[in-house]
RNA sequence: GCACUCGUGGCGGAACUGGUAUACGCGCAGUCUUGAGGAGGCUGUGCCGAAAGGCGUGAGAGUUCAAGUCUCUCCGAGUGCACCA
């Protein structure tokens, strides 16, 4: 027996697999389909990292599993190559984005080939390619046509370093940023934990007044809230998506003042209105002062409460947030700590009412407000004042205002150009080329201009699921048969880092299409896994703390079965596994093992019932484990069942070494296949044979243990054929029996006996 | 501050509806093979104790014949949200 040769043996079956096109379904008549979904990464210049191996191995050891299980399974792959992540690299480096993408996504497919991920690269798709964006532009027209799509002066996000507006969804923590809060010029600040920073790059964002393209998700919110019931995805995050939205409902109450103005409040509290005493209302300059404490300033006059007609003074504060609601709110100290907070701090009344239902009513009846719903979701920002992404097909005529390019006209190309690096100054680089944005009006034909902003990579996300089916497809984004016959996505499997960006934004834009018909289902993903995030040292993998781990110095080593089964063992797919250099060499030593031990000679006698017994177990065990996303314990038990054979080498018989090679294949595809076709003489493929079934029957086992204590202490183990196990009396007998037993019984009263059937036997007596 | 999740050997982690805590692996120690190294085989490995036995799942209490698992309080870590009215 030669040693294994994971270099030659692995390259053997990558190429007879992609000739044999056996993760490449037909997609037209699939039955019993399978989509099988990774979240696409964007292809940075480092290549993939170990974390990307964790999930990306994670995703296809279940789709592997899925497809022995009998389903047609299609695994796709692709690059989010559009946008600020992968613009600011070919900056960093001076070259072409262009020739960028082509080069990293080029990287990554040669890295993920080498790990044998079972992916479909007839329908891989990149979001920078024009065959791709040109669709990314049709949905932003059909967001136009059905009124979604809005431009607007706001008051927004920007970063000055990235030069460019952010959404909402963008604006972090530091610490959700995992970056140190650094200032316009790049330098590390000592901030306030609450300042909000640029989720890419951990810049302090600044406040600006700009037009912006907005698409209307405010309009869904609801929806988006509602069927949240309807998808089976972890609760936590369910409600991070609750929390963004951030429903609450309350009413809206008018107040006037003295000298005859208005002022409108919004409350959740409506029956506290009786012991409101101030109204503190948000001023723009008291918010952007940096306090950690509540400050505020009288202004001088007094609203009128509605229905008493008491006097309460007004406030300046810093406390209320000027965008959220009406920016006013009234101030009850007796009901909500805050407003409390201010009142004592400022002396103002403070007054002792019962909250009254019935104000409820009284209220609106009497016309001072109306019941109103509140929302924290905004509507979502999509222009960027950068290069690096898809054109916004939209035509600004100085006679009919904004026209849409004709979908006939897309893709609007985004030009070669070489001054490509954002100036910050509101206007994106292509307003410096007027060959790209001098144009003529589609409806009217006179001059008019090109919008010069392109839109956020997270617009390129939102739908690149429905292509995949249909990529290469020339006349629509999907074609509608196919995708009639595989979306929704069966399984999504990505990072929970994108629980409110990605995952809503893909909501939305589903229920988008479910509404103008292109679609017959208003969720993309039914089913959500979330996996954690590698660790490498106590923290996460990233580049600027300088502990990413790369994959391929590994695969060369040791193979790529050996790093997939490695990173599976590490720990449950949601929980965030430590990799480790040592670990790595233990799970070589295992691939030597079961090399070996499907090379020994094989018996042809039957094998004892205690081996039986173990592999039915084992086969269970790893069954059920495997949906449960539990593969470190499905290898663990894989682990226990090779130990058993090597102690019982006289008992490997063929239908034992084909029920292991199966179970292994998921996780060792290559190993797997090898053992499958040349050594075990089976018919290839190994990936496409079916998933072994387990007989209880022959789970049990001869004899059984069971454990007897004396006052929950256990003080003997007993050995019972297996027929004994469930009979109360025998068993009971037989441990009064026993010889420690005895000792610890004597001269005492069994006040109780508990008996549970195969495992224990616990005599309770007499204490001292 | 609010919400959720989680604290188990030297390490990664097991433990089904409460029923042998530490499976599986790493590491470590001893030992065999080898001229040496590498690699491999075998044995051991929670703590205290010579043993009998005792003690052990962040701390403390409770429920139970029996608690890592259920309940309460506290301590610590992580994640999400955050003057959202």
């Amino acid at each position: 027996m030669d040693k294994y040769d994971h270099k030659k043996i692995e390259k053997k079956w990558q190429e007879k697999w992609e000739k044999e096109k056996i993760y490449f379904p037909d997609l037209s008549g699939a039955e019993g389909k399978y989509y099988n979904l990774w979240m696409f990464p964007y292809p940075s210049a480092e290549g993939l990292h170990a974390g990307h191996v964790f999930a990306s191995t994670g995703s296809d050891v279940f789709g592997r599993f899925m497809r022995m299980q009998g389903k047609t399974v299609f695994q796709p792959i692709g690059y989010d190559s559009f946008g600020i992540h992968s613009e600011n690299y070919a900056i960093k480096i001076g070259e072409d984005p262009h020739r960028v993408v082509k080069r990293t996504t080029k990287h990554y497919e040669e890295q993920m080939r080498s790990l044998g991920h079972g992916y479909d690269w007839m329908h891989t798709l990149t979001t920078s390619d024009p065959d791709y964006y040109r669709w990314t532009q049709w949905l932003f027209l059909k967001m136009w046509q059905a009124g979604l799509a809005y431009k607007k002066k706001a008051t927004v996000n920007f970063c000055p370093s990235c030069k460019t507006v952010l959404a909402d969804e963008q604006v972090v923590t530091p610490s959700a940023a995992g970056k140190e809060p650094k200032n316009a010029r790049g330098e590390v600040v000592d901030e306030t934990p609450e300042i909000k920073v640029c989720e890419r790059c951990g810049t302090i964002v600044e406040k600006r007044d700009l037009d912006q393209w907005f698409f209307k998700i405010t309009k869904y919110a609801d929806r988006l809230l509602e069927s949240l019931e309807k998808i089976d995805w972890s609760a936590r995050v369910k409600l991070a998506q609750k929390n963004w939205i951030g429903k609450s409902q309350g009413m809206l109450i008018r107040f006037k003042t003295e000298d005859g103005e208005e002022i409108e409040v919004f409350t959740t509290r409506p029956d506290t209105l009786n012991a409101a005493t101030f109204i503190a209302i948000a001023d723009e300059d008291f918010y952007n002062r940096e306090s950690s404490e509540k400050i505020g300033e009288f202004t001088g006059k007094y609203a009128l409460e509605p229905l008493s007609g008491r006097r309460l003074p007004v406030w300046k504060t810093n406390y209320v947030a000027p965008g959220y609601g009406t920016g006013a709110i009234m101030g009850v100290p007796a009901h909500d700590e805050r407003d409390m907070e201010f009142a004592e701090k400022y002396h103002l009344d403070i007054v002792q009412k019962d909250p009254d239902k019935n104000l409820w009513q009284e209220i609106s009846e009497k016309g001072f407000g109306k019941k109103h719903t509140n929302y924290h979701l905004r509507d979502w920002l999509v222009s960027r004042q950068r290069y690096w992404g898809a054109p916004i097909p939209m035509v600004d005529c100085p006679k009919c205002g904004w026209v849409p390019v004709p979908e006939k006209d897309l893709p609007v190309i985004l030009p070669n150009i070489s001054d490509y690096k954002p100036e910050g100054t509101g206007k994106g680089p292509l307003a410096n080329h007027k060959e790209f944005y001098q144009v003529k009006c589609p409806k009217c034909g006179g001059d008019a201009t090109r919008e010069t902003d392109v839109m956020d990579t997270f617009v390129d996300s939102s739908w690149y699921f429905l292509r995949y089916p249909s990529s290469g497809e020339k006349d629509a984004p999907f074609d509608e048969g196919v995708t009639k016959k595989w979306l929704p996505v069966d399984l999504y499997f990505g990072g929970a880092e994108h629980s409110v960006l990605h995952l809503m934004y893909s909501r939305f834009v589903t229920k988008v299409l479910f509404d103008l018909k292109f679609l017959g289902f208003d969720e993309p993903f039914p089913k959500f896994f979330a996996h954690g995030l590698m660790i490498k040292d106590g923290f996460k993998m990233s580049k600027s703390r300088g502990n990413v781990v790369n994959p391929d110095q590994y695969v060369s080593k040791f193979g790529a079965d050996t790093l997939r089964l490695y990173v599976m063992f590490l720990g449950p797919m949601d929980a965030s596994p430590d990799f480790r250099d040592s670990g790595i060499e233990g799970m070589g030593r295992f691939v030597a093992r079961l090399w070996k031990l499907f090379n020994q000679p094989l018996t042809d006698a039957q094998p004892s019932k205690e081996v039986v017994s173990k592999l039915n177990q084992v086969i269970k065990k790893v069954t059920e484990d495997m949906y449960n996303f539990k593969y470190n314990t499905a290898i663990a038990s894989i682990m226990e069942l090779v130990n058993m054979l090597e102690d019982n080498k006289n008992q490997v018989s063929l239908p034992i070494l084909k029920s292991l090679a199966l179970i292994l294949a998921p996780f060792a595809p290559h190993l797997a296949e090898e053992v499958w076709v040349e050594v075990l003489g089976q018919p290839f493929s190994i990936h496409k044979a079916s998933w072994p079934e387990y007989d209880s029957s022959l789970m049990q086992k001869d004899t059984v243990t069971m454990i007897i204590q004396v006052n929950g202490k256990i003080r003997a183990t007993l050995s019972l054929g297996s027929e004994y196990a469930n009979t109360q009396e025998k068993v009971v007998e037989i441990a009064k029996k026993d010889e420690k037993i005895v000792k610890w019984l004597e001269g005492k009263k069994i006040k109780k006996t508990v008996f549970v059937p195969g495992r224990l036997v616990n005599f309770v007596v007499e204490e001292g």
